[in-house]
DNA sequence: ACCCTTGCCGAAACCGGTTTCGGAAATTTT
DNA sequence: AAAATTTCCGAAACCGGTTTCGGCAAGGGT
């Protein structure tokens, strides 16, 4: 049928040594108690045996199940998803090291996630729960703080108190981007920023700012485009800012799926990527490696992201205050072909441009 | 602290009522001895006092934890991953409908899969298992069945006794795919098979065979290539098959992350992909939308996929037998730019090709 | 008026672990 | 050698639900 073979049980266990069930439990637990010499003995017969014990049944004591909880928007823009299977292989790895195991479900909205936060977390599906692409204010986090349900941030947040978290400084990049792309001897660099209301696209924007400054670039509310989360805004993006009578010579995109259609937007000028215009991107998804030229962009390691989370997490369900349980990881710069030294100045290109968009229209 | 907010009880909740908590248990779960008067009585309460029972205080009794497993293996090829956000989608919505979650693992091999099933099934984290990318033969199922756990197959298998799955029938987009080619005017037909030993893999070969057979075509082993399951290997495939004095003027891949390889292959030898040599794929990766010309592929829709497979799962542990349990699905054909009519003939085609290789060797 | 159902709920056992408490035996201290 | 500790394990309560069983009261049949 489909009942699940027989098992054998504490008892069955203590029964076979002896002994009393709250004698195996302690040994199997470690208990200062129990002499070195039976805790051996039991826990040989226990893999002799093949115990197991339920976890549910350890759990209506010690009120943990073990396990994390992660409610994903799928609605989201998809620009999270190709990471997605190292992400859970990260956490299921990290998770299993301490016998952890992840329970996963799906929001379509904010405030559906909201919803399931709590019932997962009331019916104790999970003992804390990772929060993924966080927002600057994230109604999440309200929630579960109100619920005194441990939780970490992939992200950070507007108001940080009392929150464990793990980011990766996409800022740090921005700013790198910034100055490479000065290096090469670009000096009107646009920026794409990513979507509206998450944390990330605040840090992004404020380190390409930052570079801006670094480098004595004089920053041009004209070089900043509208937000881009997805192939087409990046196309229209991209096209906003090549349209203007002072082009940039160089864009920076928050996000990887924008620079697939930053791609499009330059070619549809008759312009070519990485020599007329440089792009460099942020995310590191597989496309950008299908792309002529391969998209120069920073890579985020978001297995180790989810590794590190889970960690923290275990962490911060046992007991330790959330101010020690918050790290930063470094993206990695992929030196790819879509940006290059400067070849057209701003006027060129612009001239370029005009002549194009005079024949055809897009 | 990290503990998780005061909950109410079931013995609350029956105090607050003037009841008894048997009662009050039962009338939740919609037992037939109690007055329908009583059980709104009890159902109205435990919304107002927001009641929700712990999940594994419930299965210490029931023995189901209501909970789907599934174990992801993250070393296999990548071609599952980009639907991974769809395929769990899928699985968590239809999950949640029957009040159940979803509880993911992630092994680095076959072997290390069944060690992680056995685990979470003796640890109960999961009443039962969806098992994704079948192998022809599969130590996944011996363990399980032997186990006795339920579990339902993404894919079918050699020995599908006792078997619930879902599938995708790629033998008929195979044979579909030979049929357009062969209306185009393409009678050279080659095949890459997919990742050996996969179930699929079988399958589309023999969909492949079918449709050569019902278009009245030759099978010639020689435009059968070796299985290719990424880029560097759908290359190399590629490459093959077009060295052939008598090369196909059509292939078709068993997955899309060859055709990828592919594409490169054609270009290396100064061919035009969908005019000089056709292409049709099977998956429906997001890279192939970013190829130009864009990839005719066979889509698959793995949130629909995870949908049924959760569904038919906790039917069987429910206890309906395996063989009605049994359901498959057609793939969609997204009819892109690859593939194309005859424009030049095998023999024409060699030509060019030697012309080609006598100039560079890639 | 009496018996027999039927409807409805309370009492208590139960699931498989963990944890507290107490006490016997072994060891150390005086 | 007696007293005071320590060491180590058994007994039992407990966690929060579900399920079985029994019994009371109301309703129906003769």
């Amino acid at each position: 049928m489909n009942a699940i073979g027989k098992r054998v049980t504490i008892d069955d266990l203590a029964k076979s040594l002896g002994l009393t069930k709250s004698t195996v439990s302690r040994a199997l637990n470690d208990y200062a108690d129990i002499s070195e010499q039976t805790r051996l003995r039991v826990r040989n017969a226990a893999t002799a045996m093949n115990y197991r014990p339920l976890s549910h049944a350890q759990a209506i004591k010690t009120g943990r199940v073990r396990s994390i909880g992660l409610v994903l928007q799928v609605s989201e823009h998809d620009g999270h998803r190709p990471f997605l299977a190292d992400f859970l292989a990260g956490i299921t790895e990290a998770a299993a090291d301490h016998d952890w195991t992840l329970t996963l479900a799906t929001a379509t909205s904010a405030s559906d996630a909201v919803r399931l936060l709590e019932k997962l977390s009331q019916e104790r599906k999970a003992d804390g729960f990772i929060l993924p692409r966080t927002y600057i204010d994230d109604i999440r986090i309200d929630a579960l703080r109100a619920a005194q349900v441990p939780f970490i941030l992939y992200g950070r947040t507007a108001n940080i108190a009392d929150c464990a978290w793990y980011d990766i400084a996409g800022e740090v990049a921005m700013e790198q981007a910034v100055a490479t792309l000065h290096k090469l001897g670009h000096s009107r660099i646009g920026f794409i920023p990513g979507g509206e209301g998450y944390n990330y696209t605040k840090l992004r924007r404020d380190g390409y700012i930052n570079g801006l400054e670094q480098n004595k670039l004089a920053l041009d509310d004209q070089l900043i485009a509208d937000n881009a989360v997805n192939k087409q805004q990046g196309y229209a993006a991209t096209r906003e800012l090549l349209a203007q009578p002072n082009p940039p010579t160089a864009i920076i995109c928050s996000v990887d799926h924008a620079a697939l259609g930053a791609y499009g937007a330059i070619r549809s000028l008759g312009l070519r990527v990485g020599q007329d215009v440089s792009i460099i991107s942020y995310d590191g998804i597989p496309e950008g490696a299908v792309l002529s030229p391969e998209l120069s962009t920073y890579a985020v390691d978001n297995k180790q992201a989810g590794a590190r989370l889970a960690e923290l997490l275990i962490r911060r369900v046992r007991g330790e205050p959330p101010q020690q349980l918050r790290e930063i990881g470094q993206a990695r710069f992929l030196d790819r072909g879509s940006h290059g030294p400067l070849t057209l100045s701003s006027d060129q290109l612009a001239a370029k441009i005009e002549l194009k968009s005079d024949h055809r229209e897009e």
